[in-house]
DNA sequence: GACCAGATTGTCT
DNA sequence: GACAATCTGGTCA
């Protein structure tokens, strides 16, 4: 069962991708269905947050993050990478999630494919590599995830404990406490 | 392991 | 024209 869209509203946006942690990814493609389980995460806040894509209004590339809660923010960037983000709070805010990093457990074989590697440790551990192993890109971007081919999926990842850390790869508010991962999980980016 | 350069293009100033 | 919410493959240790 996907998350309702009330979760995407359900808190402050930091607290919702804390929450995001243990839940499940999956894409499902004509060429089969892939997905993993939500290890890392960051939160960026809108007009609160100079390091966030909509702190300085919306553009034609950020229209989606200012977009309904529970969509995807899918943006390109150094030139080859996409990244994915859920949308968070009201339309019209421009907060929203980054999912960072997933530990593969649906369709793993179509993944190494994508990802051109057997190691497991490199098919979803960073946000670019997530979306290459899930085929996400720009034409996912503002779909809803509460149906539909892209979707987050209730699941109890049972006893975690989160880790809260700084934001990886901004020049701004570096200093904020908005990364946040599963401690000892293997899976995540960087500690 | 750590550190570093190069890739490559959409987006905004 | 500068830069980017990154990744990879190289070097050195």
């Amino acid at each position: 069962m996907p998350l309702p869209r009330s979760f995407y509203e359900s808190g402050p946006t930091p607290q919702i991708a804390q929450a995001l942690l243990g839940k499940l990814l999956v894409h499902r493609t004509p060429a089969g269905t892939v997905g993993g389980i939500i290890v890392e995460t960051e939160a960026y806040l809108g007009e609160h947050d100079p390091a966030a894509h909509s702190y300085r209004g919306m553009t034609a590339r950020t229209r989606s993050m200012f977009g309904p809660p529970g969509h995807a923010y899918v943006y390109f960037t150094y030139g080859m990478h996409y990244c994915a983000n859920v949308v968070t709070q009201e339309p019209g805010i421009g907060q929203a999630v980054l999912l960072r990093a997933l530990q593969p457990t649906v369709g793993l074989e179509l993944m190494q494919e994508r990802r051109r590697t057997t190691d497991p440790r490199l098919l979803t551990s960073g946000p670019a590599r997530l979306c290459q192993a899930l085929a996400i890109d720009r034409s996912q971007d503002g779909i809803d995830l509460t149906v539909g081919e892209l979707t987050i999926e209730e699941h109890d990842p049972g006893p975690i404990t989160v880790v809260t850390t700084t934001r990886i790869g901004i020049s701004s508010a570096q200093e904020l406490p908005l990364r946040f991962y599963i401690e000892g999980n293997r899976f995540v980016s960087r500690r």
